[in-house]
DNA sequence: AGGCTACCGTGTGAGGCGTC
DNA sequence: GACGCCTCACACGGTAGCCT
C-alpha cells in the first residue's frame, strides 16, 4: 500500500504514538484554566511559556515519516531511503547529517557518487489540538490560522536555515555539484519567497521546496498556492505526483555550476570550451575551466 | 493598523571528549 | 563504565524595524 501524505490524521498518529513514550506536559501547553494544547490561540491572553520539549520528538519522527514516504520510489532506483545521511565530501558531518537521502547502499555513511538525492525536511506541527487526558481523546481545534505559532516554512528563518544548509553543500567540494537537494515540508511557503524558489531552482541550488500536506487549511485561502510559476514550490496533493517529480529530478543528469566573471575572461572559456567536438565535451571543458581545475 | 523579515533566546536530548 | 562538561540542532515565541 501507498504510503499517506501529511494531514490530520498523521499528526493525531504523532501524537498518539509520542504520548507512549513522552508526557503530555512534554507535548502540550498547559494553559491557565488548565487545558492542554498544541498551540496558544490567537486570542490566548493568559501565562505562556515557549514548549521546547517537543521540538525533538516532531523533528525525529517527521524526519523517519519522510524516509518511510521515499523508500517506494528509492525502490524504483534499486536504492534506499536512509535517515541521517553522513558524507564529509560534500559537507555533511555527524553533526548535520543530511535528513534523508536516497542512496545506493543500505548505510548512514556514504560516498558522494552513490548519493542520489538529498533531503532536508522541515515539518511541523501544522494544525492546533486539545488532549483532554481523562480519555486520551485528541481533538483539532483549528487550522495554522488560528493559532499563535508559524510552523514550519512559513518561517523565514526556516526558510533561510534551509538554504544556507544547500548552500553549505553546494560550497563544499565539486562532488555535491551533481546531486539533486530539495526541501520538504508541510505548508504552503510566505508569498515572499515564491520568487526566491524559483530563482533557487533556477541558480541550481534547490532543485525544489515541496509540502507534503495537501489540505493544510480548513478554508479556501489564496495563501494556499498549488505552486509557484517555475514550481520552486510545489504542494503535493497525491504521492504520485511527489514521485514522479522526484524520478524526473533524479533522473536528470545535471551539473551545478556558478562563478563571477569578468565577461572577457568569460568569453574565453567558452572559446576554448568551444573547441570541443560535441556538446557534451563542450560542457565538461567549459566546467573544468570555470573551476580552474588544471589538465583534467 | 497590520503584515512581514530576520534576528535572538529558549529547554531538551544526543553525541563527543576528557577525567575519574 | 560512569560522570560531568561542552556543543549542537531542533521548533517556536518575542520583537524591533520596516513596508504597505
Amino acid at each position: 500500500m501507498d504510503p499517506r501524505l501529511w494531514s490530520k490524521d498523521e499528526e493525531r498518529i504523532f501524537f498518539k504514538k509520542t504520548l507512549e513514550i513522552a508526557t503530555p506536559e512534554q507535548l502540550f501547553y498547559l494553559t491557565d484554566n488548565g487545558r492542554f494544547l498544541a498551540y496558544w490561540p490567537k486570542k490566548y491572553k493568559g501565562k505562556k511559556t515557549t514548549l521546547q520539549s517537543r521540538n525533538a520528538f516532531i523533528g525525529s519522527y517527521t524526519e523517519k515519516w519522510i524516509k518511510d514516504l521515499l523508500t517506494p520510489l528509492a525502490r524504483e532506483f534499486e536504492a534506499y531511503a536512509i535517515h541521517n545521511v553522513v558524507c564529509d565530501e560534500i559537507g555533511l558531518g555527524e553533526r548535520s547529517p543530511a535528513d534523508v537521502a536516497i542512496v545506493k547502499t543500505p548505510k548512514r555513511e556514504q560516498k558522494p557518487e552513490d548519493i542520489l538525492l538529498l533531503v532536508e525536511v522541515k515539518m511541523s506541527i501544522v494544525w492546533n489540538w486539545e488532549y483532554h487526558p481523562e480519555s486520551g481523546d485528541l481533538d483539532c481545534i483549528g487550522d495554522f490560522t488560528t493559532h499563535q505559532g508559524n510552523p514550519g516554512l512559513l518561517r523565514s528563518d526556516t526558510m533561510l536555515k534551509a538554504i544556507g544548509k544547500s548552500i553549505n553543500i553546494r560550497v563544499s567540494g565539486y562532488q555535491s555539484s551533481k546531486i539533486p537537494i530539495i526541501v520538504i515540508g508541510n505548508t504552503p511557503i510566505m508569498k515572499t519567497y515564491y520568487k526566491k524558489v524559483d530563482f533557487l531552482k533556477k541558480a541550481g541550488i534547490i532543485q525544489g521546496f515541496y509540502s507534503v500536506n495537501p489540505n493544510p487549511l480548513d478554508k479556501p485561502s489564496k495563501n494556499n498556492i498549488k505552486s509557484t510559476p517555475e514550481k520552486g514550490f510545489l504542494r503535493v496533493d497525491k504521492i504520485n505526483e511527489l514521485y514522479n517529480n522526484l524520478e524526473h529530478i533524479i533522473e536528470e543528469d545535471k551539473e551545478f555550476f556558478s562563478s563571477m566573471l569578468p565577461k572577457k575572461e568569460l568569453g574565453r572559456i567558452i572559446e576554448v570550451a568551444n573547441r570541443e567536438p560535441t556538446y557534451e565535451k563542450k560542457a565538461e571543458k567549459f566546467l573544468i575551466l570555470l573551476r580552474g581545475i588544471k589538465n583534467e
